[in-house]
RNA sequence: CGGGGUGUAGCGCAGCCCGGUAGCGCACCUGCUUUGGGAGCAGGGGGUCGCUGGUUCAAAUCCAGUCACCCCGACCA
């Protein structure tokens, strides 16, 4: 390509609204243009990168022997409503009705649409186990897109299915998709890392997310460098000590007039923040609940939603008052209460702790759990903190934030038995189909290898995802001699298969300099007066930030070495 | 959805308090010079000041509403 055809419209000046490095360099280095709050269009230099990266995704696919489908984006609404998930996914789907007044949807997923194939046409054990990929733009109506590619409305996603007779062929299937994720992640050369993640209320019995550490990402994580143990927040754990307790003694009310807060309480008894407890009312799909966890501890919520089974929200403070008999700040886990208390496992053996009374301006000192509170369950269910010890191996645990590029997760048979997939097996006997879903976000491989790699000056691509593979910079266009060797090297390469654009503009060399660094192509191959008047060519390794000087006849070599170099292994 | 912030030329911003001519840098067009890290000189084009309404002789500026975008949080198969 010649850069002064090619539509690579650099921006010199970082755009306000670019916070996260990738969307600022995928602005200035032309890769992208925002059409709207989280809806991009993609231009050449970004869809190369792109459908380089969606290349990797599709060979490891068709690795494990999944076969690739283009499914709808448009759903009559009816398939969502079998599985219930017309009402599940409520805003974040986008309707849209047509000329007759029946509803659709843009896809934000396809299980439904995996079923609705599956169970007209899978019907005996042996049709079983199939693997189905699609690589499709997803739509989800996101309350807040952010971070440019990070989380977008329009999306490109790999998203595939496992058709499995039972749970043993479920866990092949997910096995080679775990094995295949790590394979297409390295060849990006991403340094991803693994969590445990939480199964959510999808019904999943496992799931497993793919990350890559950058502040730029959403999600955080424990993570240990000792033994790599790492877990998203929402389910990580880690070894703490029960708390300490107090002297024990009779529970006895005290006044507290006002003090609400953990803070607040701990000054005014003068009593530390780790012997009071905090007493929650939730309320869930079946009703109010209690939740205790230590004063210095913060309750998760997302641990308590998988506790209770369903989506958890904090009482309403007059929901409070009409079942406590109190109001927030004053509420105790001690007495009759008609609602389960799930308690924190460091709370267990306490004794001689502080809480609310149920009874507004007092608390209560001298509590004593299994003599004054009886929680229905100990269970874990505070958030993890920065330094704390790793469950696996004692060390320290980091918390850290990541971009989640791929999950992978247990499906089971909530979908098939909704919708009536199933199969005979070989005594004739009826089943659901045991499935599994598995997802990498497009958009968010080029966004991770972006944020990890780039430098003051912007871009370094690998060459596996590296839009071009080499770009030429004629430094001075009226030099005949120059622009002459220029194209002799453009040509050369060319032939030999590597990719090149050559920088044909007539501007001075330190916007070309610039330009080229900032796209971040691997290899630059630098043509001067300069290098000329000493019969040599400048090779610069955007990769590695060196310059070497070659002979005229060792181009090729040098740029495919280079090329070689900065391709990841698997 | 809660909190915070911003909307003035393609990009980055000033002007707004204190109402009266829309301005700066970069980018863009023409010409000449220049050519190793975002050139110089000269000339030039480009703006419904997010939108709607109100106050006023007069609104980018004051008032009300509304929309969009960004950040933090909630949410996120």
């Amino acid at each position: 390509m010649r850069f002064s055809h090619y539509f690579a419209p650099t921006l010199r000046e970082t755009p306000a609204d670019a916070i996260s490095i990738s969307h600022q360099l995928m602005l200035r280095a032309g890769l992208i243009r925002m059409l709207s709050a989280g809806i991009y269009s993609y231009l050449p230099l970004g869809w190369s990168s792109l459908r380089k990266t969606m290349g990797i995704v599709r060979e490891e696919m068709q690795n494990i022997g999944a076969q690739e489908f283009q499914l709808p984006g448009l759903n009559p609404i009816e398939v969502w409503d079998e599985t219930g998930r017309n009402g599940g996914f409520g805003e974040e789907m986008f309707r849209l009705t047509d000329r007759k007044g029946r509803l659709h949807c843009l896809a934000p997923t396809h299980e439904e649409i995996i079923c609705s194939i599956a169970r007209g046409q899978l019907r005996s054990w042996r049709d079983l186990p199939q693997i189905w990929y699609q690589i499709q733009t997803k739509f989800r109506d996101e309350p807040r897109p952010r971070g440019g590619v990070l989380r977008m409305r329009q999306f490109i996603m790999k998203d595939s299915y496992s058709l499995d007779r039972d749970e043993q062929g479920l866990d092949h299937s997910y096995e080679l998709h775990r094995m295949a994720y790590e394979r297409t992640f390295k060849r990006c050369g991403l340094d991803y890392f693994i969590v445990g993640a939480s199964s959510g209320l999808m019904g999943g019995a496992q799931s497993q997310e793919f990350m890559v550490e950058s502040d730029s990402g959403e999600d955080e994580v424990a993570r240990c460098d000792g033994c790599g143990y790492a877990a998203n927040m929402e389910v990580a754990t880690s070894l703490v000590s029960p708390v300490r307790n107090g002297d024990p003694g009779p529970m006895t009310e005290v006044a507290t007039p006002g003090q609400r807060t953990v803070d607040e309480v701990s000054t005014f008894l003068d009593i530390p923040v780790d012997r009071l407890v905090k007493t929650l009312v939730y309320v869930s799909s079946s009703g109010p609940l209690m939740a205790l966890v230590s004063g210095e501890d913060e309750l998760s919520e997302s641990k308590l939603t998988s506790i209770a089974g369903s989506p958890v929200r904090p009482a309403a403070a007059d929901e409070v008052l009409e079942w406590m008999g109190a109001g927030i700040g004053f509420l105790g886990p001690h007495g009759d209460h008609k609602m389960p208390i799930y308690s924190d496992l460091r709370l267990e053996e306490g004794k001689g702790l502080v809480s609310g009374a149920n009874r507004d301006g007092y608390h209560v000192t001298g509590l004593e759990f299994g003599r004054d509170v009886h929680p229905d369950e100990y269970v874990d269910l505070r958030v993890v903190k920065e330094g704390e010890t790793c469950p696996t191996c004692g060390g320290p645990l980091r918390i850290a934030r990541s971009i989640e590029i791929g999950h992978i997760f247990k499906l089971g048979t909530r979908y098939s038995e909704a919708m009536g997939a199933t199969y005979l097996d070989e005594g004739g006997v009826e089943h659901p189909i045991v499935m599994g879903s598995y997802g990498i976000g497009i958009e968010r491989i080029i966004a991770a290898a972006i944020e990890t790699r780039a430098d003051v000056n912007g871009i370094r691509w690998n060459s596996a995802l590296a839009p071009m593979d080499a770009i030429i910079l004629p430094l001075n266009i009226s030099d005949d001699a120059v622009v002459k060797q220029a194209d002799m090297i453009y040509d050369e390469l060319n032939e030999a298969g590597i990719s090149t654009l050559i920088d044909d503009r007539d501007a001075r060399p330190g916007v070309k300099m610039k330009d080229a660094d900032l796209i971040g192509i691997p290899v630059q191959v630098i043509v001067s007066p300069r290098n000329l008047s000493k019969g040599t060519v400048e090779i610069k390794d955007r990769w590695r930030e060196e310059r070497s000087y070659v002979k005229r006849s060792n181009v090729r070599q040098a740029v495919e070495d280079i090329l070689d170099d900065c391709r990841p292994e698997v």
